[in-house]
DNA sequence: CTCGAATCATTCGAGCTGTAACGAAGTTCG
DNA sequence: CGAACTTCGTTACAGCTCGAATGATTCGAG
């Protein structure tokens, strides 16, 4: 949660603050065009219909957290519940149009100065070796 | 909240790795004294005793969050609210000696197999410098 | 085919977190 | 002094997240 001990204090509180840059910016992004974090995580994801498991895993949270998300998505009428074809436990979301239209409204933002870009293409390699790197060696 | 897009499939998701792993064990060694993370964090914080205000800075929460937190330290006496001396306002959080002990353990555990710590030397500097830049440069 | 195990989504309960609004106490300035 | 502003901690409310338990459905072993 803070310097870990141990490690000369730094890392982990750069560590933390890195993704607290790019959690600011996706929020921010997400406000932007009406939603929460979570809501727009899930719109994000919702390149195309998936059931509501397959969402949990690329939302890389629990199934509950997702019943919760899509119900207020649905009450908006952004995403709708379909049964799914050969599966009468399971159910596939779908964007409605209205979702596909705040879908593109939220990338336009997200791609509107990310964090973390302005560092040369070099740096962005020999971090992305060293985090990898980290990891892996545990 | 995933990749970010625009930047190759990377970055981003390794510093969420990253964090995700220093979060895991936080909570871990939280859990294995029977608190929770965020419980864990205030007790961290508690070195000396604090006012409201200052412990919310350090745990980086607001303060109604450090109200909720301390209520259930207090509850079981592992903290207690004292008057501050000169300000009727303002409390000062200490911990118990109950408390104390506790806190002992937490960083009993936290110093045992902490995560990232696999890395060279060199590599952990160079990581902090990278990361250091890309705060800076935005 | 049938019964038990596994899987799907949901509900429930608990905890974490933030914003807004509040009352109490301190501070500032006329 | 006394009114206005600020600061302290708290409460109220809303949302996020998880683990455990549930009911419906599917799958697999016999």
């Amino acid at each position: 949660m803070t310097t870990g001990e141990g490690e000369l204090p730094g890392l982990t509180a750069l560590l933390y603050a890195a993704t607290a840059r790019l959690d600011a910016h996706f929020a921010a992004c997400a406000g932007a065009v009406g939603l929460t974090a979570s809501q727009a995580n899930a719109v994000h994801e919702l390149a195309e219909p998936l059931g509501m498991r397959e969402l949990g895993r690329r939302m890389c949270c629990e199934p509950p957290n997702v019943t919760f998300v899509v119900d207020r998505l649905a009450e908006r009428d952004l995403v709708e519940r379909r049964p799914h074809p050969g599966d009468r436990r399971a159910k596939v979301i779908a964007l409605t149009p209205a979702g596909a239209e705040l879908r593109e409204r939220l990338f336009a933002a997200l791609a509107c100065d990310p964090p973390l870009t302005g560092l040369p293409d070099a740096d962005r390699r020999a971090l992305r070796v060293l985090l990898d790197r980290a990891l892996r060696t545990g």
